[in-house]
DNA sequence: ATGTAAATCAGTATTTCTACTGACGGACCT
DNA sequence: AGGTCCGTCAGTAGAAATACTGATTTACAT
C-alpha cells in the first residue's frame, strides 16, 4: 500500500525531521512539504492524498481550521496533527473536527510512527495524555473570578459533598465563617445556589 | 526490555493463538497462560509481571472484577482487556478502572500486535469503535442507564440552577413530585446533596 | 390478571442553605 | 497613617432541601 502523505509546519527543520522519520517505513511517500495552511489546502485540493500530518500552531491558520476546511474537501484524507497543546479545549475541537491522530510534541519520534502506523491501519492514535483528558471528560481552562485561598479551599470541600457545618469542623472555623464564604463564593461565580458552584468549580478544574 | 506477559481466556485455542501472536516479537516473554480469573489473580500475587492480556467474559469472574482487583495488587501492571463487546458501559466501566489497552475480538491479529507494542512504550490504545465511544462521550449524552426519562429531565432543569420550585413550574407538576424525583435520584447516584447530583451529571455528560 | 415500574401527590419534621445587616483584627501597600 | 482586602464571627429570617411516612393512577409486559 502506497500512503501519499503531506507535511504541514511552519518550520522546515521539523518538516525534514518528519520526512526522515517516515522514510522508515516504506509504506510512506512524503509527496509534498509546506509550511503553511493554505498551502496545504492547495495540495489537498489538486492532489489525492491519503495522509496530513500537520502542525496545529501555524502563522496563517491555525491547526483547527485547516483541519475542518481539509476534511470539507476531503473527508477521507486522515490527519495526524503535531502539537504541545494539552489544553482540554484544543483537543475536544480537533477531536470532533474528526482527526485520526494527536501526538504530542515532546514525544515525536517513537511514538509518531507508532502513530502513522495505527492510523494506516484505519486506527486512530492519542498521546497518553490525550488519552487522559479523553476518559476523564474534558473542560474548560478559564480563567475565572479571584478566588481568595481559602474560598477554594472552601469550595473544593464543598465538592466532596460535605455540607457547611462539616466544612466548618473541617477547618476547625465556625459554620458562619463557612457561610461567608459560599456567600461571597456565590457572588463571585454569579450563581444563584449549589449548582452554579459546582458548574464553576467543573469549568475551572477545581475537582 | 523483557516483558513479563499473562495470557488469560477461558479458551485454550485462543491461548495458543495469543502466545504464537506474541512470539512475533522477541520483547514479550509468556510466563503463563490461564483460563480464569482466579487463576490470573494468584499468578499476579506470586510473580512480578508486566503485561496481563485477557478477556472480558469468563465464567469465574468478569473482566471488570478481574481488572479491579489486579490493579489494587499490582498497580503497575499493564492491561489489555480483548472483548467483543463495544457496549459503551461496558468500555466505560474498564477505561475508568484504569486499563491500558482495549481490542475487539474481531481484529485481534494486526491490532492486537500494535496495542501491545504501544502499551509496552507506556501509551494507550483503543480500537477504532472504541475510540468513537470516547469522542462520542465528550460531545454526546453518556446516560446512566438507571435513571427514567422524568428523572434526566428534572436533572437537566437543576443543572440550569433551577430550584425544586421552579423546576415544578417549568414541568407544569407539583413541588412535592419534584421532591420525588429528586430523592430518588440521590439514591440512585449515591449522593447525599446537590453536589453530589451536579457531579453525576457531569460524569455522565448530561451537561 | 397480575405484577412491576413510572409518575404523580401529600403530611410532618429536621437540616441545610441563602439573604440581610453588621462587626473586628490583621496583613499589605502607599 | 489610611485604605483595602482577607479571614473571622454573630443574629435573625426565611427559603430550600432532605428524611421519613405514605398513597394513587397509568402503562406495559408476563
Amino acid at each position: 500500500m502506497n500512503y501519499k502523505t503531506l507535511l504541514v509546519d511552519d518550520h522546515a527543520i521539523v518538516l525534514d525531521g518528519l520526512q526522515s522519520l517516515l522514510s522508515e517505513d516504506q509504506d510512506f511517500e512524503v509527496i509534498a512539504k509546506v509550511n503553511s495552511g493554505n498551502f496545504a489546502l492547495a495540495h489537498i485540493r489538486s492532489t489525492s492524498l491519503s495522509l496530513m500530518i500537520t502542525d496545529y500552531s501555524m502563522p496563517d491558520m491555525n491547526g483547527l481550521e485547516l483541519v475542518r476546511q481539509a476534511k470539507s474537501m476531503a473527508p477521507d484524507l486522515k490527519i495526524i496533527v503535531l502539537s504541545m497543546h494539552e489544553d482540554g479545549q484544543v483537543v475536544q475541537d480537533l477531536l470532533l473536527a474528526g482527526i485520526d491522530g494527536y501526538v504530542l510534541k515532546k514525544y515525536t519520534h517513537q511514538e509518531l510512527l507508532q502513530a502513522v502506523r495505527v492510523v494506516k491501519q484505519g486506527g486512530q492514535y492519542w498521546s497518553p495524555e490525550i488519552n487522559k483528558i479523553l476518559i476523564r471528560g474534558i473542560s474548560k481552562a478559564e480563567e475565572g473570578p479571584n478566588l481568595t485561598d481559602r474560598e477554594i479551599e472552601v469550595l473544593k470541600l464543598l465538592m466532596q459533598e460535605l455540607t457547611s457545618k462539616e466544612i466548618a469542623g473541617k477547618l476547625f472555623i465556625s459554620e458562619r465563617t463557612v457561610e461567608t464564604h459560599r456567600k461571597n463564593l456565590l457572588r463571585k461565580t454569579n450563581s444563584s445556589g449549589t449548582v452554579g458552584l459546582v458548574k464553576y468549580a467543573y469549568a475551572n478544574k477545581l475537582v
